[in-house]
DNA sequence: CTGTTAGCGCGTTCAT
DNA sequence: ATGAACGCGCTAACAG
């Protein structure tokens, strides 16, 4: 019944002006309380709402904005969106949901797609398998913008990492503790200032505690996750390390696997420490000690960061928010 | 630099109308090809794309669709998202992500927000709270709308499922065969389709083998996560079964937890089997036999779905997609 | 306080 | 083959 209803239709009903109406609605002070009354109950009675798409195309503003991640289904990520979302609703915006494969072509693709007006601003972890500085140099001058987890730096952009650097440098430093020597490096994100912070911290750590890092204990992730096997039991097998530190989860699963096969006993032979959520980590036993993000609460503040630039409250002068990880130490390293 | 780029402007360098511009961007037919590729290379030149707001304005049409689901952060629902993004991307649809948290109200709040326009279609699989059927009811009228994995029957809407029943009596089965007959169930989802066919197949497989259903065997899903636990620790305690059907992921980590905490040996003195996606399923020791359904499949499915009745190119009467789930047997059933 | 008017950018008549 | 004119639903400037 009724066709569509818009303020046109309550203005005819009521009797009164349309701009009387938009600004009863709107809850202009140079309306009557009577005529907002009348206009509120009419709109809820005729279940009435606003059309999107003319109040954007009057106001420039969408109400909504764009998430860009290289993937959705993956521990870090989703949690992130989950932040994002809820503070999204918070702000009465809707979200839009992009995963680029970690291709930087697609990555750059949707990113255009949006700058027509699409979104209010966008919120990106940008792809590890490329570096395009000056793309994004100039993309932040056109859209509001706001990087999490992967970043570019020194862009002139709000960022929302971790401490990437000194939670390495605080569990490479844990496992010398628990005597392990011979440290094994699974390096994950190379092409991204985080991936290169983690590294660093191990790298330093180890120095610092006498350590060489000889190029032998490292290993570079490689999509084909098959490789990834192969590689950690190549590398247990010619260099008997009595540690592995896995910098992103998805070295976890061929990590354990490469043990089991191996008949290693974790933590007696070699211990485990990795980039991982709380929930991979309570599955394994003798369970994982974990590097966790606190992947909830940087969608969370990346969102709230990307608000503030919308509602020109424009904050101090840092423009990154760094966020601190936990160690969460477990039966695996064995103390 | 540039101002804003629109028709307008192309129109007018080019020196000519703007509705010949329109019509030379939407490849009318009644454009030369000569006018066509002069306002093609200017609009590349200038990187011009329409406004979406405009355009949503006039043909009504939006290009976006909704995903509206329980959680974000689940293994199943980012998988299905997965799946229904990339199949909107092929489409060129935009992905708008709602969460629920199992809450009727802003289930129907999120929906109802969605009925002006702002979207062409909705892909949902709906709170286990609570059944609102009548609510749906009328909502599909309104609106093309798909229901994925957690649907409501008989509501003349399209149904993107799995063979919950069937593969939960084969699971069963499974367990029977491999000796067990005091099979405890963990049964989620009570108040959906889901949850009661998959509770029904494991009945079913029971009672055809002369087994007992008892009460006492069987444990609801409780949101307070400590409770699950408690709760199975003391079934075990009190009735001593001799395996668990854990019917939704959530189930595991207590599952698990309560078992070693007893120290009972996986699978000699307990089976368990469990709904749940690889990735989980590979990092338990002894490994976990599971239930997998095709999340990422379901979500392709549904959006494929969603497109076809966008496109009214309406296919056969049959409303419901069944997809197949996998039992992946490993070593926790002893078999 | 209320109404009139003029667009926002685009697509679609209907003329020419 | 091209253009003039109108309107989608809403907001904002200005008048009264």
């Amino acid at each position: 019944m009724s066709g569509e209803v818009n303020i046109k239709r309550l203005a005819q009903e009521l009797n009164i002006s349309i701009a009387t109406v938009s600004k009863a609605l709107n809850d202009s002070h140079e309306i009557s309380l009577k005529t907002k009354k009348r206009v509120w109950d009419l709109a809820k009675a005729l279940n009435y709402t606003p059309n999107p798409a003319a109040s954007n195309l009057r106001s420039n503003k969408t109400k909504t904005i764009a998430v860009i991640v290289p993937f959705i289904a993956n521990n870090f990520f989703a949690l992130a969106i989950k932040g994002i979302e809820e503070i999204a609703r918070k702000f009465s915006h809707h979200v839009l949901i992009y995963q680029t494969h970690e291709d930087i072509e697609m990555e750059m693709s949707f990113t255009n797609s949006l700058l027509n007006g699409r979104v209010d601003g966008i919120l990106t972890s940008v792809s590890s398998s490329e570096y395009n500085g000056t793309y994004y140099k100039n993309l932040v001058k056109k859209i509001p913008l706001v990087f999490f987890d992967r970043v570019y730096k020194d862009l002139d952009a709000y960022n929302v990492t971790t401490d990437d650097y000194e939670i390495s440098y605080e569990a490479t430093t844990h496992l010398i503790e628990c005597g392990c020597s011979k440290i094994a490096y699974l390096y994950g994100l190379e092409n991204l200032p985080a991936g290169n912070a983690r590294f660093l911290g191990y790298k330093d750590a180890m120095q610092k505690n006498g350590l060489t890092v000889s190029d032998e204990l490292v290993i570079n992730y490689c999509e084909d996750e098959s490789q990834n096997l192969t590689q950690i039991t190549q590398l247990i097998d010619r260099h008997g390390p009595d540690a592995l530190f896995s910098s992103i989860e998805e070295f976890v699963i061929p990590t354990y696997t490469a043990c089991r096969a191996l008949k290693l006993k974790i933590p007696d032979e070699i211990k485990i420490i990795s980039f991982s959520n709380q929930a991979t980590a309570q599955l394994l036993d003798p369970s994982l000690t974990t590097i966790t993000q606190p992947a909830f609460e940087i969608g969370r503040e990346a969102a709230t960061c990307l608000f503030k630039m919308l509602n020109k409250k424009g904050f101090g002068d840092d423009q990154d928010i760094v966020l601190k990880s936990t160690l969460v130490k477990r039966g695996s390293t064995g103390c």
